[in-house]
DNA sequence: ATTGGTGCAAAGGATTTGCAGTCTA
DNA sequence: TAGACTGCAAATCCTTTGCACCAAT
């Protein structure tokens, strides 16, 4: 169902897989956000994953956080996810899925729906094709 | 096909009725800035609506537009698209439509596509309702 | 040696906030 | 007069950038 066939949490020798798959060479700092990202799905912003990692005993820059989530999600190994106004939130499930945000308490959870491939791609402009197609069911709890 | 029935340009008079019935008070700002906005379905950055409206001839104060558009989009006059990292747009466009993102560009334009409505909504936890539903496709030129 | 990667601190830039002044019912 | 609104300037805060140092081929 997903294509990169992930199973949670990812142990180090296959992140160091998955980043040679995508033609990212395996830094320490990499491989050690990657590693912090792929313990199961999940949506972080770069605080976080700096917090995350450093947490764990590793040391890494913001600015390296940065690049590498900049680098992660122009290779496709995340999901930038540009819904809350604050900060960016990457997103570590490789699975077809949408997403539900709550606009009173800032919280993003994942939905799954296979009706939603029912969809049609609409017409495109001359030479572009689709990245992909983010789907985000704004709710509020009121 | 448009829960508003606008017909752009929107005329002063209704503006200022369109802001009565979102339980506005039409002050003059507002009646500018919504003026400015309503001229045709578009999506604009607030500086793009500070330098529209003063443009104009208006006097409005950049705080005025920031505060203007946050109240706009709380109460459903116009929606927030959250898609460009570098800032937030305003989309006046009110039909039901969906995005088409360009990354390389950072052209954001508008898709119809009634075939979306295929979309079944999702199953959703205790206490929430939809909002609104955001669907954007990203493409690149490349 | 050359290229790529990292880290620090400073810079950048959109948005928010505090607060005083203004308008309006 | 009270409450709502506006505007200015300062503050905030996420993110980017410049640049020196380090690593690997």
């Amino acid at each position: 169902m997903n294509t990169l066939n992930i199973t949670f949490p990812l142990e180090r020798s296959d992140v160091v897989s998955m980043l040679q798959y995508f033609k990212i060479s395996p830094t320490r700092q990499r491989v050690e956000i990657a590693e912090y990202l792929f313990q199961r799905p999940q949506h972080l912003s770069a605080e976080k994953i700096l917090d995350g990692v450093t947490g764990a005993g590793n040391r890494v820059s913001r600015a390296t956080v940065y690049n590498t989530m900049g680098l992660f999600a122009n290779k496709g190994v995340v999901r930038e996810v540009l819904i809350d106004r604050e900060r960016v939130f990457y997103d570590s499930n490789p699975d077809v899925h949408q997403h539900l945000y709550n606009v009173d308490t800032g919280e993003l959870t994942d939905v799954y729906d296979a009706q939603v491939n029912l969809v049609s791609e609409p017409e495109l402009p001359e030479g572009v094709r689709i990245i992909n197609t983010d789907i985000v069911y704004k709710v509020t709890s009121k």
